[in-house]
DNA sequence: AACTATTTATAAGA
DNA sequence: TTCTTATAAATAGTT
């Protein structure tokens, strides 16, 4: 437009080509720059060269993604709805697989039984007669754990026991010592002619926990002795 | 730019501003227009006037769509990657109630039983023999259906056995029917003193259907008579 | 990047 | 909105 019109098609002179683009692109984004403010409109030019280079020029008190909000509300349509296709559809499946999961339970549970025909019927009773067993079982073996357990403990007791009524022996034979608090020794001594029958009965949980959410066999209740 | 110079602000006359949009408007599409085919480059102009319209200048041989997602390519930046995050909370969420409904099962099925507590261990056997009763008593239900079912579709049989025989008699005494092949009569007379019970020893389904998928009490499969 | 002859855009008016 | 036109602005080709 200067210095000899010429005739808009693709310049082919590469560096032309650039050129012309850098200038007009100043150009473009002057105008757009000048309607902005002028009219107090938002513009939003992007563009890539022949090279693939990007440029952008936005109206300022605009970002490009309110832009694009904005363009979608005013056009109505949703650009980014395909990039959602495939999460909706995982989300889908998801939720189906989800109902079919529920179901499953309830049926294990004796619910919504309807919808199976005798066979069915038949192999549900079957695994559940099966599940019920190994749970059985499983709840023997973590009981027996238990008990164990506790007898070791308790042996370990008895043991402390002995070993403190051997060193009062010990002490009340022993020349050195004189018995400053009689009451208290034959108390100790009384108690410990129970024998390990009677401390069987005093035995009770100092936690209950009924409803522990992740009880193991290696994770388990004390069991103090009350005397 | 013409018949005198004007500041680059705001103009404040609603009208003037408005013609001046139109004017510029043009002027930046057609400079776009221009630049796309001189420098072989994608430009994308959209545009909201003061009043929110909408004006969109787009290279041709390109969409809207594509363009974002070049732009997106190009910046590196996810715009639409906030859409994504709620989605994605809830397919992690689903993921999560997934998997638990899963472990749930396999305990039910006798798996997994290792994180389980005794009282949960309990409870867990409790709901399954529950549910196992159940589960026994639909299957006698589904049974006794198919049974009774069976016996009306026998006894109407019957009916329409025995009305046969009947008009076969009512023919044979009627002197207007000569017997024209008296064997296979015969062979009919001699059946219908099988009676009930020997029918019932030749019942045989017809479909054993043993995986039927959806088999209810009023879907029952049909046992023909076999002679 | 700067220059400048010329084309193009456009403000104001009709 | 469109046309006109004087003038401002943009820019093609050159340095």
């Amino acid at each position: 437009m200067a210095r000899g019109k010429i005739q808009i098609k693709r310049i082919e002179n590469t560096t032309n080509r650039q050129v012309t683009y850098s200038k007009r692109r100043n150009g473009l984004f002057k105008k757009a720059n000048e309607l902005t403010v002028l009219c107090d409109a938002k513009v939003s030019i992007i563009m890539f060269s022949s090279t693939g280079k990007l440029h952008e020029y936005i109206s300022p008190s605009i970002s490009t993604k309110q832009f694009f909000d904005q363009y979608q509300m005013t056009v109505g349509i949703d650009l980014w709805n395909s990039h959602y296709e495939h999460m909706q559809e995982n989300l889908r499946k998801l939720k189906d697989v989800n109902s079919n999961l529920c179901k499953e339970i309830r049926q294990r549970m004796g619910d919504c039984l309807n919808d199976l025909g005798i066979e069915e019927l038949k192999l549900l009773e079957e695994e559940l007669d099966k599940a019920s067993m190994v749970i059985r079982e499983r709840k023997y073996k973590v009981i027996t754990g238990q008990i164990d357990t506790q007898r070791k403990k308790f042996n370990n007791e008895r043991e402390v026991h002995n070993r403190l009524l051997r060193d009062l022996d010990a002490r009340a034979e022993d020349p050195r010592y004189g018995l400053v608090d009689n009451g208290e020794y034959e108390s100790v001594i009384g108690f410990s002619n129970l024998g390990p029958r009677m401390f069987a009965l005093s035995l009770q949980p100092s936690h209950p926990n009924p409803h522990s959410g992740a009880t193991t066999a290696s994770d388990l209740t004390t069991y103090p002795l009350l005397f």
